[in-house]
DNA sequence: AGCACGCCGACT
DNA sequence: GTCGGCGTGCTC
């Protein structure tokens, strides 16, 4: 009988693909195998078999599955089901899971590729310009993509010339199926097997003494044998003979050595394993043995413990025990907190059971971490940024959110636009694995599940070895304006503070959350300031290379000297960013280092660790940065922390912007004083009596919870309400309105009062593009499951409608 | 989402 | 008259 197998698509396209299997492979073929499968008229996709059935489809004539690329699943069951799930929970479709959930290596795709055809001669053929372009290019370089076609010729359109020079027999199209992943792979040597007699090596040693460099070669490769006991590399071979590469490629030629290639992991780790037990002191304890017994009962528990409490000893232990029992652990950070700071303390304790998965690792990097799990192989604990949860996991033990709270758990774009850490609770619910979410402040979300009992609560009061919290100061500097006592942005008792920390030798961040120099160029006589020709911002002056750049498209150009409208050179910067602070620094303090810490001094692998170890290793006294420094670094020795200017957080246009300032602001504290010694914060604000700074000032996360509950239900927001967003999109003005129109009062019939907009965001336009969007605010009490279905029905009837085809629509759920 | 097919303006 | 723009519709 036939078989069918339904296939999921990298595609954003919201449906299975059914296609038949080939008699011969029906024995072979499973789900979860990655298969290539025709698509349209000229793709090759690689999918994944979601199903295999023998329900003939009756509408259409299924293709066959062109080629079978596993021999065994790539994709678990329960990956199968969880992509399922995140796919309806986040409205998207199960393609754009895919795309999120595999290493972008294991997704070959076919691609035409052009190469010259050998059996004509050139010479014969009558070229135009164009077309001898190609023909150059493909003189130098085998093989060319259209892509590479497309820049050559320096147009879009380049099929008609290609289809010209097939004509003309020049060349020949090809369908090239890229296979991506490359294992590394290590030269080594041996001593061929010829030699391996006495006698045959004695007379080869006999024969190599009028060729000196050889001979020691040889018998450096017997004194590392025998010092190492194991296959010896190339690398170390020529490092330690001093051979050149030449003598040894003469030995190779000779035959007398043999080279040979074994695959090496990128992902190693060689330090050593600490080999003590973790001690718990008597609050750890309590709380370990509180989260053991909720874990017992299988219920999710939230961990409250305040900065420096000691908590990763706690998750430690935990996973101590998991990996005893043979299971997989997931700890899942925030992108910005997986430094080598943290990895490096469960590295003293697990060794090369430790995995790291995050975007900073190369596609290479990533397959392996991916296969590693698949097969239960190596490392039993995966340390990962939120994608990790798309790991084939086998036997999932126990899940560690840390930092529960971050937003950055959640993904904006693209699709698929999960909460990491809310999808973790269906995945742990697979496995029935045991989740743990720790914060020092918790979303107000997690802590209001605990009060309806949905998840336990356990709580650390205290800071680690009885280490005071840090004192927190607001400084006024609205009155300090008022008195002169500021200096640039410094008010007098932050250089107060400032120079008697770095007097005591002790060192001092500051926090101003914001990069760049000084955002906005203002025209002091006109009062105009540069804009983005191709986004509703203004641009923002970057002083190391000074220019005008803009955030959200790249743009830029060099620095105005006059003011572009009415040519007055009476130009001035508004706010300020880390670049000015940083230079306001260099004239208060001449006699010591400042460094910044950004995301432009962060770039690329490497930026963030540079940063962290020359402040570690005290080669810098003030650190100044944004929020990038107050995720997971332990610093010993600074005594101070200054938050250069709090409103900028509180003012921002979000329901959540108080719950975030508090956040952030008691994250940033609890860098000061991690030692004995008792830290000092200080924080400048214009407004000291705001009640988010009191309760920060006092540590109180309880009444910061209460009163902001009290809004969220007067305001109909989360966790109270549920809300989804939909962003309209779309280059032509008039019809984004319409369709945003058309779309809020169809949605308004069925949700009459809790539909908002549609509204322009504060940024309306981005890369030439217009933006708007409608909020709904989803009730307690009615179904989410039916309000989705709605809104997908609703979303069917738009899309009939022509003209509105070119706007998009982006379902954001739960848009935090 | 891609990608091909198909219909109207500015140029060799 | 073609080349090349983008609107329209389909993909197992």
């Amino acid at each position: 009988m036939d078989k069918f197998a339904d296939v999921i698509l990298p595609l954003y396209l919201p449906k299975h693909f059914t296609y038949q299997i080939d008699d011969k492979d029906i024995s072979i073929l499973q789900p979860g195998m990655r298969v290539a499968v025709p698509f349209g008229k000229t793709k090759v996709y690689t999918g994944i078999v979601a199903k295999i059935h023998n329900t003939k489809p009756t509408q259409y004539d299924a293709k066959l599955i062109e080629e079978i690329l596993d021999t065994q699943p790539s994709v678990t069951s329960h990956q199968l089901k969880f992509w399922s799930w995140i796919a309806s929970y986040y409205m998207c479709a199960e393609g754009d899971v895919l795309k999120a959930a595999l290493p972008s290596a294991f997704l070959l795709e076919s691609e035409t590729v052009i190469e010259l055809n050998k059996e004509n001669n050139l010479e014969e053929v009558i070229l135009t310009d164009e077309e001898y372009l190609i023909v150059e290019a493909l003189q130098n370089q085998s093989l060319l993509k259209i892509q590479e076609v497309m820049q050559i010729l320096g147009k879009k359109t380049v099929l008609p010339v290609i289809n010209k020079l097939v004509s003309k027999n020049a060349i020949i199209v090809n369908q090239e199926l890229y296979k991506q992943y490359k294992p590394k792979l290590i030269s080594y040597l041996k001593l061929s097997s010829e030699y391996k007699q006495e006698q045959k090596l004695n007379a080869l040693l006999e024969n190599l003494s009028n060729a000196p460099k050889q001979r020691e070669v040889i018998l450096m490769l017997f004194s590392l044998e025998a010092k190492y006991k194991k296959p010896i590399e190339k690398k170390l071979l020529l490092k330690e003979s001093k051979a050149s590469a030449s003598t040894i490629k003469s030995l190779i030629d000779k035959g007398v050595l043999e080279q040979y290639h074994l695959q090496k992991d990128r992902v190693n780790f060689d330090g050593k394993i600490a080999d003590v037990e973790m001690q718990l002191n008597e609050d750890q304890q309590q709380a370990y043995l509180e989260i053991k017994n909720h874990f017992n009962n299988n219920e999710v528990t939230l961990l409250h413990g305040v900065t420096s409490s000691g908590k990763t000893e706690i998750y430690i232990k935990l996973i101590e025990e998991t990996v005893k029992e043979g299971k997989q652990v997931l700890y899942l950070l925030p992108e910005i907190a997986l430094t080598t700071q943290l990895i490096g303390r469960l590295q003293k304790y697990f060794g090369d059971q430790v995995l790291i998965y995050h975007s900073k690792y190369s596609v290479n990097e990533r397959v392996e971490v991916y296969n590693h799990v698949l097969h239960n192989t190596k490392g039993k604990i995966v340390i990962g940024a939120r994608s990790s949860i798309f790991l084939p996991f086998q036997n999932l033990g126990l899940i560690v959110v840390d930092e529960s709270h971050e937003a950055t758990f959640k993904q904006h774009d693209p699709a698929p636009r999960y909460q990491a850490r809310d999808a973790s609770v269906v995945l742990a619910s697979f496995f029935k694995s045991k989740l743990l979410l720790g914060s020092a402040t918790p979303s107000l979300e997690s802590y209001h599940n605990t009060k309806s009992h949905k998840y336990k609560l356990v709580e650390l009061k205290k800071r680690y070895g009885n280490v005071l919290p840090p004192i927190i100061e607001l400084v006024d500097i609205k009155d300090k304006h008022k008195k002169k006592k500021m200096t640039g942005h410094f008010s007098d008792r932050l250089l107060e503070e400032m120079r008697e920390t770095l007097a005591e030798g002790k060192q001092v961040i500051l926090f101003q959350n914001r990069r760049g120099f000084s955002p906005i160029l203002e025209c002091g006589t006109c009062g105009n300031s540069p804009q983005c020709p191709n986004c509703d911002v203004s641009l923002t002056y970057h002083q190391h290379n000074n220019s005008l750049r803009c955030h959200y498209c790249g743009y830029f150009m060099a620095m105005q000297k006059q003011c572009i409208a009415c040519g007055s050179a009476d130009l001035s910067t508004k706010g300020f960013g880390t670049e000015q602070v940083e230079t306001e620094l260099a004239a208060l303090f001449p006699n010591h280092n400042t460094g910044r810490m950004d995301l432009d001094t962060t770039r690329g692998k490497y930026g963030y660790e540079k940063i962290i170890n020359a402040f570690e290793q005290r080669q810098i006294d003030i650190l100044v940065g944004t929020q990038m420094l107050t995720k997971g670094l332990d610093f010993r020795n600074v005594d101070l922390v200054g938050v250069m200017n709090a409103d900028g957080l509180l003012n921002f246009p979000d329901f959540r912007a108080h719950e975030r300032s508090f956040q952030l602001l008691l994250q940033v504290a609890g860098r000061a004083g991690r030692t004995k010694d008792r830290g000092k914060v200080l924080i400048q604000t214009y407004n000291p009596y705001h009640q988010i700074l009191q309760q920060v000032s006092t540590n109180n996360y309880v009444k910061m919870y209460e009163e902001q509950m009290e809004d969220r239900y007067n305001f109909k927001y989360p966790p109270y309400y549920r809300l989804i967003k939909l962003t309209l999109k779309g280059k032509d003005y008039n019809t984004l309105n319409d369709a945003a129109a058309w779309l809020a009062k169809a949605l308004s019939q069925a949700f009459h009062p809790h539909v908002l907009g549609p509204e322009f965001p504060p940024v309306a336009r981005i890369r030439n593009e217009y933006y708007k969007n409608i909020m709904l605010k989803i009730p307690p009490k009615n179904s989410i499951v039916k309000t989705k279905d709605y809104i997908q029905r609703v979303l069917k009837s738009y899309e009939s409608i022509a003209i509105y085809r070119k706007i998009r629509v982006i379902i954001n759920v739960d848009p935090y």
